[in-house]
RNA sequence: GGCCCGUUCAUCUAGGGGUUAGGAUACAAGAUUUUCAUUCUUGGUACAGGGGUUCGAUUCCCCUACGGGCUACCA
């Protein structure tokens, strides 16, 4: 077992987008996967053929692409123990339901949802504490194990509907150890005879997740927190078919939360509190929702990684950035915390701007061109490389840049007036008129020369700066802040300068005169 | 309700019998930028509660509380 080549498996179901802690998974068995030269295999779950979403197989492939995780083995990428989607294995499962037959652990049943309805009922009347379909109580149910052979067999071959189901010991402890949590103890009292195989002759998660991850040869199957109470069914799964010598270990991870409130982060949220809980947008083609996506925001991929893996992962030292070599290098199911994660948007907003703030302005300018060409701005790239020079600092993403930078692409249709009429003076309307004669009448375009004409002019009239500088800036860009006003300037020109002067001085001519 | 898992600043977390309980984000203050942002400095807030064990518990054990997951012919 110790010596077996590391495979792991990340099995979504195909039921819509994926959901942002499903990616952490898929992260997190890569991470392993890599960091152990094993294999990541990508398996869909799709035994439900009720929950099936056309497109969201290739959504998930898609997403796991743009974020650079891309599996070895999959449906699409093919390999040796194809094939990856469980709808096409399903002729496989039975065999396995025939063998817990034959052994004793499973049993046919053939009670309608009814009869199952009205038990429960019955026993939550009867105030028994846990009611389910066990050791007990599938003695008074239609099954195999109350009906004849005879009557079973005749059942059988009428074709009425059945189910198998797992026959559990009445009182047994399970145990098994946890990568994460340690060891794990469970008394067969407290679980079910759950359903292995279904009436339409498709096998359940329980199942199907063992045969496959038994034939795959999986080694260790990471996988989310709410898999926890199912995992000692697994186990006892695994026993009766004989496979617990190469039975993987388990790593249940820990969930992430809603930012507020309680309970674990849903697509929902993320309209809410208006953030993304999808890798990519998503629009479901039968109910018509849409589910905005990290990717359409503006995150690049590795911030939306790094970001995710520090959600209940740590490396033991203080380093927050990680390139995705680094996080394979350094990564251990060990570090993962045990306790679920709330979802800081703040941070994952941060995480962004670091990675953009590593990108080079000609880098930025490519990644902004076609949004400014989108707007109808027609600029070279090499002032569109200005311009994101002067803008990136305030900015979390590209999409953010023309909201901070319009006004390099055209004149401002309007001026901050609240903020100006508390800044205006009497006086003020002629300091601005000298100081747009002062720039008109200057050559040198350039930041330092703008600065250094400027102030000789403020100065012979006796002003500081600081009194006018603000209106100056709103004359020229509308807007109340933004970067260094001299650069500005020597960005847009001389001509567009005074035109842009001329036209503000008119307006607050007739506004406050 | 039952079963299982968990609980360190507002949030993500480090630490793990003796520490001024550390870092990051967020927040606040100051410096720089005569704007905003960036950057720098500083600041405040945390071991859920109660019992043990121990010379000593945030750290180990138990109980309680709280949070979460599961409790389908869904995964």
């Amino acid at each position: 077992m110790s010596d077996r080549r590391v495979r792991v498996r990340f099995a979504p179901s195909p039921t819509g987008t994926l959901h942002i802690g499903g990616v952490r998974t898929a992260l997190y068995n890569y991470l392993f996967a890599h960091k152990l030269g094993g294999d990541f295999i990508l398996r869909i779950e799709d035994t439900d053929q009720n929950r099936f979403v056309p497109g969201a197989e290739a959504y998930i492939m898609e997403a796991l692409n743009w974020l650079g995780i891309n599996p070895t083995e999959s449906p699409i990428h093919g390999g040796p123990h194809a094939p990856y989607r469980q709808s096409e294995r399903k002729e496989m499962y039975r065999a396995y339901a025939e063998q817990l037959l034959q052994s004793g652990h499973a049993y046919y049943a053939f009670d309608t949802p009814e009869e199952l309805e009205d038990m429960r009922t019955k026993l939550t009347a009867a105030k028994v504490a846990s009611p389910q379909y066990n050791a007990v109580t599938r003695n008074s149910m239609k099954n195999s194990v109350t009906l004849s052979e005879d009557d079973v067999k005749r059942r059988l071959d009428a074709g009425e509907p059945y189910v198998i189901r797992m026959k559990l010991p009445r009182q047994e402890e399970v145990r098994f150890h946890d990568i994460i949590r340690g060891w794990i103890l469970v008394q067969t009292q407290n679980m079910d005879d759950k359903v292995l195989f279904k009436s339409d002759g498709m096998p359940t998660y329980h199942l199907a997740n063992v045969v496959d991850d038994y034939l795959m040869k999986i080694t260790h199957v990471i996988r989310g927190e709410e898999w926890l109470p199912s995992a000692p069914l697994h186990v006892l799964l695994y026993r009766y078919l004989g496979w617990e010598e190469v039975m993987p270990q388990f790593a249940h991870l820990p969930l992430i939360l809603k930012p507020d409130g309680n309970g674990k982060l849903s697509k929902r949220d993320g309209d809410r509190l208006g953030f993304p809980v999808a890798p990519l947008n998503w629009k479901d083609p039968l109910t018509g929702d849409t589910t905005s996506g990290y990717r359409e925001k503006g995150y690049y991929p590795e911030a939306v990684l790094n970001f995710l893996c520090m959600l209940g992962w740590n490396p033991g030292t203080t380093q927050e950035m990680f390139s995705l070599e680094e996080l394979i290098e350094q990564f251990s199911l060990e570090r993962v915390s045990k306790a679920g994660a709330k979802f800081d948007f703040e941070k994952a907003k941060w995480f962004n701007h670091q990675y953009l703030l590593k990108h080079s302005d000609s880098e930025l300018a490519s990644e902004f061109m076609p949004l400014v060409q989108a707007a109808g701005f027609d600029r070279s790239m090499e002032y569109v490389t200005t311009v994101v020079s002067l803008v990136k600092e305030r900015a979390n993403f590209v999409n953010d840049f023309m909201e901070h930078a319009r006004f390099f692409f055209e004149a401002p249709s309007s001026w901050d007036e609240a903020t100006l009429g508390k800044k205006w003076k009497p006086e003020t309307q002629g300091i601005l008129e000298g100081w747009r004669d002062a720039l008109i009448n200057t050559d040198d375009y350039s930041a330092a020369a703008l600065e250094a004409a400027s102030k000789a002019y403020l100065e012979s009239i006796g002003v500081g700066i600081g009194q006018v500088l603000q209106a100056f800036r709103i004359l020229i860009t509308g807007l109340p802040a933004g970067p260094s006003m001299f650069e500005v300037c020597a960005l847009l020109g001389k001509e567009e300068v005074g035109a842009r002067f001329s036209k503000a001085l008119e307006f607050t001519q007739s506004r406050f005169a």
